[in-house]
DNA sequence: ATGAAAGCGCTAACAC
DNA sequence: GTGTTAGCGCTTTCAT
């Protein structure tokens, strides 16, 4: 009652309970044991209908959400798979993300994603960031990885799963392409047409070791044709498809001859093909051209480049299944190896011999 | 000693410990009480050099990888961030997550992306799921959530920030552009370019609330003009820059009096312009092009695009920079309110009047 | 500068 | 079908 006094009630102000619900919250609401409520909210063992109901009523009128980090001390099961990927920024990492989530979608799991911009310490950090959590399962990207990053890996007990490539030695399973072949089988295949002064452009990336294994294979195949690369030409940073397009004219200007381009991805050998065509080059008459990777964007182009697909979305599927498999114990092997085989792709900048 | 006998020496075979290492281990390897384990570990407290030197070498050789669940649970301090975004598919979130992980990157907290591919029930999922690990935060794409996890944000009681948007009432802070403005700015470009028979191209989603406001911005300012949009084109799924194409020829062939597109997005900008560009249109003289977000592919095309640049980056570094202050305490106010403006960019597709 | 004890919110294991 | 007890591995707090 007001009687007429100003009287500054500070006591009587209920402040919202900033403290998160617990379960002991939604026991004393209903009436239940907090064992029987943490049973009816996981679904587990026999409760009846009748407390269920109570329960349920209890929680969903408090709104209470449950402590996963109690939860996962207690039971030690934490549904969480750590993925950990260079970069977000060229699609692929996020198309390999899609293949990862439709399967883990129907699971229990979940995926975390961290990213290392291709930097090994960096690579190392998030690893230790995300290993404290203790996932379920790790999938990282590619098979060079530090002493450091590998000693965790190993001794973390947990199924890891190194996906992209596949040419090399993985700590436990692994599942990609051979980036290797796909280099080599590019290579024969722009011989095959009948090209025969090749150049290659790419990104200015040591520490991108797919790309460097394409290279290799590229260059080694072209050698067994007695065939090698003209002339090379690499960026870094910036617009890929403004980048394709300069390097192109560049290289195209510092030797004339060359009648084919091989780029280390799809997004600079677009460039490279609306450079073409701008300039009034015949391709793939006079000029053929590759990219790599198999990028939906190249649909929409005014002519198909010729590309691979390394089937990123599949790679992600493969892995999840792999850590979803071991983790609900319906799979007890360990180091599984799961080679895809990329497709090439001629488009239509390869010409047909 | 072997004497002859082959003995399985079952007991002797040392399997590596799979059981994880706990502080306990590095206590007695390094013969320190846990607590001084813990504070060597975390840097808290003062802990004379000699023991510090103990821990940290026993910890290395063990390979020890604290337990942030048990860490978390006994401070109830977590370092993780959910970011909640529609998509990893189009580019512009992954570029918000570049802002958000540039920030974060200086902190101590960590992003924790969540997809909900624009499905309201995904989002309540989503979120349900994040919030039970008691983030430090929430950075959630757009203002329109369901009843359910509007409450969950609001009982939280933590930092939420929504973004890419500010048309709306935000649960707590906010941070974006006026999808609106953007629409009739561009409307008004148009307009005082001389164009006067406008089609408008996008996306057929219903839930894509920011794409609908530009769209309502956009009809709401021609119809200041005294204009109407002459002719619609809608899509879904498949390659952007092909439905862009596909979109454009459809429309003009069942409207060839229009003389302006205005596309939802860049992609299907793209693929316009290369469907115009092939045909032999002259833009921006025979017709006009406009798309929305600024994306860096723009910057490869023949013919730069107009768009207008939601400032992505932007958007999820101010995000986390307001997460990351009351995180820490350097921020105590709540309810933030941070409108970018996005801005035009006429590019070569626009008539200069 | 270091240690001991208590407990974070939940679940496993075992009663009843 | 339901409740009780004892931790999970850390950090907080308080003592020394």
């Amino acid at each position: 009652m007001n009687d007429g006094k100003i009287i500054p009630m500070t006591d009587d102000i209920k402040i919202p309970p900033r403290r998160p619900l617990t379960l002991k919250d939604v026991s004393e609401a209903s009436g239940v044991s907090e064992m029987t409520v943490s049973r009816v909210l996981r679904n587990r063992g026999d409760v009846s209908d009748a407390t269920r109901e109570k329960v349920l009523a209890a929680a969903k009128s408090l709104g209470y959400v449950p402590n996963k980090i109690a939860g996962a001390l207690a039971s030690s099961r934490v549904n969480l798979v750590a993925v950990i990927i260079p970069s977000l920024s060229n699609m692929v990492f996020p198309e390999v993300m899609t293949g990862i989530s439709e399967v883990l979608d129907d699971t229990p799991l979940q995926p975390v994603v961290g990213v290392t911009n291709y930097l090994p310490e960096k690579e190392e950090e998030v690893l230790f960031e995300m290993l404290s959590w203790r996932p379920s399962g790790v999938i990282i990207a590619g098979l060079e990885h530090s002493d450091a990053s590998r000693a965790m890996l190993h001794a973390s007990g947990i199924p890891v799963v190194e996906i992209m490539d596949v040419d090399g030695e993985p700590i436990d399973a692994m599942v990609g392409i051979s980036h290797r072949r796909a280099g080599r089988e590019m290579a024969r295949a722009i011989c095959k047409a009948g090209y025969e002064n090749i150049g290659f452009l790419g990104t200015k990336m040591p520490l991108d070791h797919r790309a460097r294994k394409r290279f290799e294979g590229f260059t080694e195949a072209l050698a067994k044709e007695g065939v090698e690369v003209m002339d090379q030409e690499f960026y870094s940073g910036g617009s890929a498809l403004k980048k394709g397009r300069e390097m192109t004219q560049t290289i195209l200007e510092r030797s004339p001859d060359l009648d084919f381009l091989y780029y280390s991805n799809d997004m600079i050998g677009a460039g490279g093909l609306l450079y073409c065509l701008d300039a009034g080059i015949d391709v793939p008459g006079r000029i053929g051209l590759a990219g790599f990777n198999g990028v939906e964007l190249l649909d929409g182009l005014p002519r198909k480049l010729a590309t691979m697909d390394a089937g990123r979305r599949e790679i992600g599927r493969e892995a999840a299944r792999i850590i979803a498999g071991r983790s609900d114990g319906s799979i007890t092997e360990t180091g599984q190896r799961v080679e895809l085989t990329p497709k090439l792709q001629p488009g239509e900048t390869l010409r047909r011999w």
